[in-house]
DNA sequence: TTGTATGCGTTATCAT
DNA sequence: ATGATAACGCATACAA
């Protein structure tokens, strides 16, 4: 073992021991070249030796550099969702202030594919230092991705994944996992034989991957788990656009499914189904959903929805600036893949994931 | 509104502003005296209305102070609880030590009173700048308490909560509201009448003060939702010391209650009882416990315990030093009370709550 | 290709 | 009671 030394060991103990001077070693340390091979590789080896760690704090000091990221993400005025995201956002923002970090919001409009090309293009004329974007639309994103990565643009995706161009890491959910979970819940309260509705509410078809996804968790737990004849699963794909088929399908189902318990909405639009039982006093039937948003709350806390999975949108928004910092401020090596604990959600703990309070984000 | 500078206030230019010094401009700040009552003023006016903040690099690259806190905790090979609080210190330790903090680790036995009250001691004697232990000896703890109040040493508490001699802050669990999360889990999962069993399964009378209070919230819950005719809530004091007295009670109550079908364990022990129903091959009574510890994730995994809530018990170390040093370093309001989450842990999400990832904490 | 000097914002140590 | 100035460790511009 080589003795642990107490000292910090700075650039100047590199320096010294390697007898050039500490221009020498920054060079080598940034790979900023004009330095001799032979040179380099014997600062490389003390460097090493040594276990040089550089103080975070004087490189900030010492550098006057900024950096600026740009946020891609979708206007919550047009859905509440969006609206977590942008806070984790700021909240790291805040954070990373002090390393000279800045982060430049590009809202669009989600439901106009022709906004979020305007604004990425926008954003990528400014030429960030990085990019967190939620690419909800796939084949506007790809052009993007190639541009970013010619000029060396590192981007981090949330809430919607692309693996082509590789991206510097995703943060996000595991649907299929979040499907499982639901799967067990609706399980776990639901003893009888019975059936069970996937109702998948869309209101664009952005997030068709995850759905899918979810539903796979949600069906796969049951054949594992040997089930299958106990439940009868059946699906539904609902639109909003149109109320009146809204309800008449509903209606429909309801009618000729006397036995439905259990309705796992893969949206965050679980309360329109909440609303829905409300209207038609149908008490019998249990729903999970996902999403904090306040009319999913409003039915949680009066025990209309009974479980709600919280996807982690502010986190979403936080680790996804964080990684870019980690990555492009500190130099260190970033997950590929960031996947956010599946919360289970009712009205006993949920103040606990909607309070204001900024730390609730510390990963331990 | 007064104009938002957007360059960064400096010492420099409250000193410029003023007509004095940096020195005298530092001296005001820190308080260090020997500066004229009404120069001392001037420079406070200017400090607020630039809204100066302390550059936190700087003044950590300038002064070379370093902090030492003092963490006094049960030894975890007693009880495997305590593991995950040592973790958590040594994360806050490691992301604390670029600003000069080191953490002392005092470990008692927590059977040994005498243990607990030797290593406190110890602590004392060390002068650290801050404590954090979790004071499972009351009547031990309050010298220590006045000892370090008077040394004006901070010093917070987690997992056992004692209001005398006003602690920092406190950090920990609603025990309460987790005993509602736990009713409400039960509830779901039981439609039809039936008997359900609270145990008290108790090494130490340590925490007792928790058990009545997750006692008291999961008995509310089905008082406040006019539930109680549906149920038969028994109790029970289990002791572990005696085999086969443990055995024996759980005989005779499963004997004499038929219709029992959910065991509301509220202790990290529930992995006792899921061994005990293995045996007996029980399978009609459903277990909900605490405490992501090795046994119970066994039987979690397993089925055999339906959900564990999780009290955080990394985050509360975490969480407990990041605290001291809020206070002791960055001197900012900490809260006097911080709960920490109410995850509730299936064999579906349980990945995400275990998992070695050191960044699971970050309050966003 | 290499070395030196200056500055970052703050603290701390001297003089005055 | 006050002011000037040298660190702190690193980055950077410039000199050699």
């Amino acid at each position: 073992m080589p003795s642990e030394k107490n000292t910090i060991v700075r650039i100047k103990d590199i320096a010294l021991k390697a007898k050039v001077s500490t221009g020498t070693v920054d060079r080598v340390i940034h790979n900023r070249g004009r330095v001799a091979e032979d040179v380099k590789e014997r600062v490389l080896k003390i460097l090493k030796e040594l276990n040089y760690e550089p103080n975070l704090m004087a490189r900030m000091l010492g550098s006057k550099k900024q950096y600026v990221f740009a946020a891609l993400l979708p206007d919550h005025a047009f859905d509440a969702f969006w609206l977590a995201p942008k806070l984790g956002i700021e909240k790291a923002e805040r954070d990373l202030k002090q390393y000279g970090v800045r982060v430049e919001q590009y809202v669009f409009n989600p439901h106009d594919p022709q906004d979020y090309v305007k604004k990425a293009i926008k954003l990528t004329k400014m030429q960030p230092d990085g990019v967190l974007l939620s690419p909800i639309y796939y084949n506007e994103t790809l052009p993007f991705f190639k541009k970013w990565n010619e000029a060396k643009i590192p981007f981090v995706l949330f809430n919607t994944q692309i693996a082509d161009y590789d991206p510097l890491s995703y943060i996000g959910q595991d649907s299929y996992q979040s499907g499982l979970v639901a799967a067990k819940l609706v399980h776990y309260g639901q003893a009888n034989p019975c059936s069970i509705l996937i109702a998948h509410i869309d209101e664009e078809i952005n997030n068709a991957q995850h759905l899918v996804k979810k539903e796979q968790g949600f069906r796969n737990y049951f054949i594992q788990n040997n089930l299958s004849h106990h439940y009868n699963i059946l699906r539904v794909e609902l639109n909003r656009s149109s109320q009146s088929g809204f309800i008449k399908k509903l209606d429909e189902i309801i009618e000729s499914t006397v036995d439905l318990r259990q309705i796992f909405v893969t949206t965050s639009q679980a309360y329109d189904i909440a609303k829905y039982l409300e209207q038609r006093h149908i008490k019998n039937i249990r729903l999970i959903g996902y999403d904090l948003i306040p009319p999913n709350l409003y039915y949680l806390e009066r025990g209309d929805i009974s479980f709600l999975i919280n996807q982690n949108p502010k986190g979403q928004g936080y680790w996804g600036i964080n990684q870019l910092a980690e990555h492009i401020v500190f130099k260190r090596e970033v997950p590929i893949l960031k996947y956010l604990p599946l919360d289970i959600v009712t009205a006993e703990n949920l103040n606990y994931f909607i309070d204001e309070k900024d730390d609730a984000f510390v990963d331990i």
